[in-house]
DNA sequence: CTGTATCCCTGTGGATACTG
DNA sequence: CAGTATCCACAGGGATACAG
């Protein structure tokens, strides 16, 4: 018999989920994993994430970098030429990160089954 | 100098985000997090998770249950009875939610203070 | 090459009211 | 009590074209 809900229990908590903020978007998981080894320039980026536009490339490297995850650094010439890479906080999701796909890992299958299952009816 | 990024490195992977499925939507780890200690009611889950709507609720439990995450059991009666409470799996995914958390913990004053610095342009 | 500018479509989530 | 039924608003993401 549990004690009943705390109303307040999530009262200090943000509107939005507990993961990291802007991680359980599309593209902001895989840009880290594209990250991870060194810097990449933009159109390096849009070759494995493809069919992502650059519009929402951009948006989602902007939306890192306003969040500390990412530096943008800019190198004059023609043609230009832009790196993007991971800061130390960057980094630091990979944590996380490790923990979600472990589970992925470990129960992914079990999920689908259970969603299969599901609509059998 | 990394290596060339594999054009397919994302290729057996979801449209979606590496997260575990669902997880990184608006209410279900705030349900996880309520049905931890045993099995609740409707309505009960309804104080904390103010100010969900009852449509909401419904379409997230749901999902949840189709998922394996939760099992719904209903008592027969007047007033109705319905009790929602986790599966096994559902359980296994605090363990992710565990480590988001921690990175919250950890890092998530740092992310605000750099967007904060963001925005003071 | 590295983006911006428009326009648009969809899904998630919400407001409100009603039912077995 | 435990939902359903409607209707709706908005943000994320996408298609396409263009610019510095």
């Amino acid at each position: 018999m549990p004690e009943p809900l705390d109303p307040d229990m999530f009262a200090g908590c943000a509107d939005h989920t507990p993961l990291p903020v802007r991680v359980g978007d599309k593209w902001t998981a895989k840009i880290l994993v594209c990250l991870r080894d060194g810097p990449r320039r933009f159109s390096e980026l849009q070759v494995p994430l493809a069919p992502v536009t650059p519009k929402v490339l951009t948006e989602s490297l902007r939306a890192m970098e306003r969040d500390g995850l990412v530096t943008r650094t800019a190198y004059p010439g023609i043609p230009q030429r832009v790196e993007y890479s991971l800061t130390d906080l960057g980094h630091s999701l990979f944590a996380p990160l490790a923990a979600s796909c472990a589970w992925n890992a470990a129960h992914g299958a079990e999920l689908r089954k259970a969603r299969d299952a599901y609509a059998e009816r």
